[in-house]
DNA sequence: CTGAATAGATAGTTCCACTATCCGCTATAG
DNA sequence: CTATAGCGGATAGTGGAACTATCTATTCAG
């Protein structure tokens, strides 16, 4: 197919996917001749993706285009894809360090939860961040309502895993992998507020 | 305080507080005289709830004071705040309409998990948009996972509530609306990534 | 044959979140 | 008392991101 019909296709406006094609983020047509290129489905999966991933997912172009560079490496690895993965979804700013008293607060988290988390992990640093913040905003992490949220990832975490286990080509896990991470992000926080709006009803009515 | 006093305890450069005033983020300090300004306790809070919305909450500038605006309010109303909020968190775009099938499964989802969801309500459309954006992403959404996450988030939710009626003055419970709604998220999904790390680890070693 | 579409390059646009500069004034150190 | 650093408030400028428009030289479709 030709660059129209992808467009028409995919929903995506024809001078986007000639930047996105600029940008990397997916790969040229078969050339014809010097002014025709060749577009197949896979490209059109490849643009969903991107379009998935920008869109709904909220990653920028280039956060896109490094995630989709690890699916594409000649030997992907997984603990490759989960560093960009985690990295692009949403950047470490180094706005506000977290106090030693927060990290330790991460860090006892973790083990009541029987989590294992490297020291230099930049995940610990991101949690003791996002505690940090809610801090600032004047809310306590105190009393316990932090294991609730750890209890519920933690339940989604290893649901995770347990569907990476059903598939069968690696290529499926790649992809399952950074769809599942960053689409499931956004699932998960919309879901939350559905059972917020839900629970507000139930509890004060309409 | 001062203005310069005011940037150095909140870590935030003296041009953006002077942005934030311009913007009707953070109310102006009592003149003393034509170009002086006393600042208190309530602007600093007001500052620090601020940046925690906009930077680890990544609100614009704009939602943030939409927000702000409905805790201000002369008649606060938990109704309007979670709207806002909702509205805040991810802007609602129509990139993607979902199909009136994907409408049907967050239907049947919300049913299966006892959730009230108003047939009108913005959080119908958004999950199924995500839900459409997993679709073309190329994820199947029927093996049943997702009820899973709903699970969750289902005990997220009650448990916010929980924490909620532990308050006394409505404007900590306004607060904690906020705060909760937006920085919640970008904590559920930070021990997220930190319980998927672990688990993979767990299953497959370093 | 002709008009619409195409590949690829370059340049322009729009929006956002700040920054920088300027002015007339004021608090304060010496 | 003066010098000077800082202030409030207004206006203008900056830099990055994500497109969008335009251009040229083809080429395909009817």
């Amino acid at each position: 197919m030709r660059i129209s019909e992808l467009s028409q296709r995919s929903g995506v406006p024809v001078p986007s996917i000639k930047f996105y094609l600029r940008e990397g983020l997916l790969p040229r047509g078969e050339l014809t001749s010097p002014n025709q290129a060749r577009y197949d489905e896979d490209h059109l999966n490849r643009l969903r993706l991107v379009s998935a991933l920008t869109g709904v997912g909220g990653l920028s172009v280039a956060a896109a285009r490094d995630v989709l560079a690890v699916i594409d490496a000649e030997e992907p690895n997984l603990d490759d894809l989960m560093g960009v993965t985690l990295k692009a979804v949403h950047p470490i700013t180094t706005e506000n360090e977290p106090t030693d008293a927060e990290l330790a607060e991460v860090d006892s988290l973790a083990e009541r939860h029987g989590w294992y988390v490297h020291p230099d992990s930049p995940l610990r640093e991101e949690v003791a961040q996002v505690v940090a913040a809610l801090h600032q905003a004047g809310l306590d992490t105190g009393s316990g309502w932090v294991d609730g949220y750890a209890r519920a990832a933690d339940d989604v975490a290893r649901q995770d895993h347990e569907v990476l286990t059903g598939l069968d080509g690696l290529d499926e896990v790649l992809r399952t992998v950074v769809v599942g991470t960053v689409l499931g992000e956004r699932l998960l926080a919309a879901l939350r507020r559905m059972a917020q709006a839900s629970e507000a009803h139930r509890r004060y009515g309409v």
